[in-house]
DNA sequence: TCAGAAACGTTCAGATTCGTTCATGGGAGG
DNA sequence: CCTCCCATGAACGAATCTGAACGTTTCTGA
């Protein structure tokens, strides 16, 4: 089933993941993690700072900064806009790498730099962290995923009033803001995706679904209104929808998932939808002890597709478009940048990926993606 | 399972279903598992990969990630993707000038061309003009802006079966659509339009507003939807809502405005949102007769801004961005086609401007955007 | 400054994978 | 029924990947 192998892009992908995640690696345990030898991470390394991907150094790789020696100045001539935007993402190491990565690599083709500062999903570190970007002078533009939960209002009007452009990232600020400028931003279509995952499942025969929202983050809400309108669309029963935090490091949640399972059982659900991947992995591992199979006693799909690959059975996932996101973003800031006010602003959604694994279909049914 | 023969297609359906599984595919493992040989696996892997559905790697397929290594650069004589787009818009002389200018424009910087045709706003006629554009095997792309009232569903499945990428253009089908991919689209955000323009009357002591729809129009549900948000939100009332057309050139429009001021006197309304420039100067004039003033005894709020400007007194009016319309729709189907299927799905909305001039407030006062 | 240790990179070899060329066979269309 | 065409498979030289060996460079601490 797994590969003891793993191909070379792959490789590259996971060591810029690691980068990503310590902002540096080093060869040694790079070598003992991918279980290759040293000198294929080392190969590997030259590879990606190549391409300006990473900054190699002695024992290892660091992400690229602006320090990078001999970085190799772009095409000759179309020096092009040499911006430099800051990005305030509210965690570094759970579904944000992935847009931060879009973003990048976005930024490295049009020639901008990114200052990247983790903050945490709370407003006041978001703004000390804000400030210290403006204050320091460096950038010209801004992409911000701010905690927008509470006093919505007072943010937004703090944020229109930052001297640079602003894009909000997978965060959406009402309709209207009292801001000059209309806020710009650009996000996953979580309601979009949510549908495509009970529409999967309804495919699949399944007439009573139940969703698992974790609490307190940022896409539950529009996770809930894909439930409410893809429910009522499909004339399926939109009452078990339950919000608690599952996984495993929170105290009592098997007695939590115990009580889930039950409602499960009572409403006669045959399948769930699971909003965040760890979630559903513990409600999944709780399951087997029990001796229940997936997918056959219950369907699951995880939203967030972050480690849904790794679980046993592979689980079918929902994936956020998270490196487009942050290269849409890049991408509008530069055009902002580049053409300054007059540039309309655009709001864009970017539609999620359902992807097919185990834990939704009967592992004997040929597998046809309903995407084909 | 049925046959022990597949298709070619049948096969690279498969592969990708795998690969959407396990993120990466293997040659030797796919040729064992669909029984036949390496050889024709690597055929298929290369036929995918040609279509940006894959990433080739030594020893197999992975899925393609801002890693993968750039396709064949087209540099040197830089000739850029030649691609010709179709475009099918329902008038010629209202309305989508505008966009058709800011489509053309962005083609020119992009080095595509634009096959234009004007169509009407019925789907039969619609659907002749892209079954043309289609048989003539000249265009790689369509950018369509049908009328989707009536049996919707339909023609949305007609469009999502058509063999080349398309873009609605001012146009939003429902927020699923039963097609392969889901639809892109790129639209003025009308709702905010009018908002802007509620808001602009409300901050100059309009307590009391109404809102004249044109029948028919795609835009008017749009423009409703606005209407009763900001309307709810900014604790006015939303009762004054008029559907009819009153263009001059319309039998009895003059009965209809003398009807339509009635009502404005009757709820005390000091102000009107006009949707679409001929209605609004229509009104204006027919005030005129009547010795009332502009915007003394009544406020005029024109949505369109095709011939405001040339009204007396000049009119206030909402400014749909329609050359970014069209701009932003042949950049996204530049890149669709650029980078193919594997690109997420982006949906775009883009904020309308609102353009004060003399109809909304007093001609003493200096005219100054709220915008600045 | 120097020496030891670690890290690096070149070279070579073994193994695997790729793709070209040519031959075969079955289905579509006449 | 025949022919053409395309998909497939076999074989083999070419290309690629990986790791070991070993000389060279860089780092660190005395």
């Amino acid at each position: 089933m797994s590969d003891d192998r793993m191909f070379g892009l792959q490789r590259h992908e996971r060591v810029m993941d690691e980068l990503r995640r310590h902002g540096a690696v080093r060869v040694r345990e790079l070598a003992e993690l991918l279980g290759v030898s040293e000198l294929t991470v080392r190969r590997d390394i030259a590879a990606l700072a190549a391409q300006n991907l990473l900054t190699k150094v002695h024992g290892g790789a660091t992400l690229p900064t602006e320090l990078t020696p001999a970085a190799p100045t772009r095409r000759r001539g179309s020096v092009g806009p040499r911006f430099t935007i800051g990005m305030v993402v509210p965690s570094l190491d759970y579904y944000w790498p992935a847009i931060v990565s879009g973003a990048r690599s976005a930024a490295a083709a049009q020639g901008v730099n990114i200052q990247l500062r983790g903050s945490t999903y709370d407003w006041a570190e978001d703004r000390r962290q804000i400030t210290r970007l403006i204050e320091a002078q460096q950038v010209q533009g801004l992409l911000l995923a701010p905690n927008l939960e509470g006093d919505s209002l007072e943010m937004i009007r703090w944020i229109g009033e930052l001297p640079v452009p602003v894009i909000l990232v997978e965060r959406q600020p009402p309709r209207w803001t009292p801001t000059p400028y209309q806020l710009e931003w650009v996000r996953s279509d979580h309601a979009l995706g949510l549908e495509l995952a009970v529409r999967h499942l309804h495919d699949h025969g399944h007439r009573n679904i139940g969703l698992l929202l974790s609490k307190g983050s940022p896409t539950s809400a529009h996770l809930a209104r894909g439930w409410d309108l893809v429910c009522a669309d499909l004339g399926i029963p939109a009452g078990l929808v339950v919000r608690d935090s599952v996984r495993m490091d929170e105290p009592g949640h098997r007695a939590l998932i115990a009580q889930l399972l039950d409602r499960c059982r009572a409403s006669g659900a045959t399948a769930l939808v699971i909003h965040s991947d760890p979630e559903a992995m513990s409600v999944a591992q709780y399951c087997n002890e029990l001796g229940m199979t997936i997918p056959g006693d219950l369907a699951i799909v995880a939203y967030d597709d972050e480690v849904a690959k790794l679980a046993e059975p592979a689980m079918t996932a929902v994936r956020p478009p998270k490196p487009m996101v942050g290269r849409t973003a890049v991408e509008l800031m530069v055009a902002r940048l580049t053409e300054g006010r007059r540039r309309p602003i655009q709001r864009v959604l970017v539609t999620p990926e359902l992807i097919i694994r185990d834990s939704s279909m009967p592992l004997s049914t040929p597998v046809r993606s309903t995407w084909a």
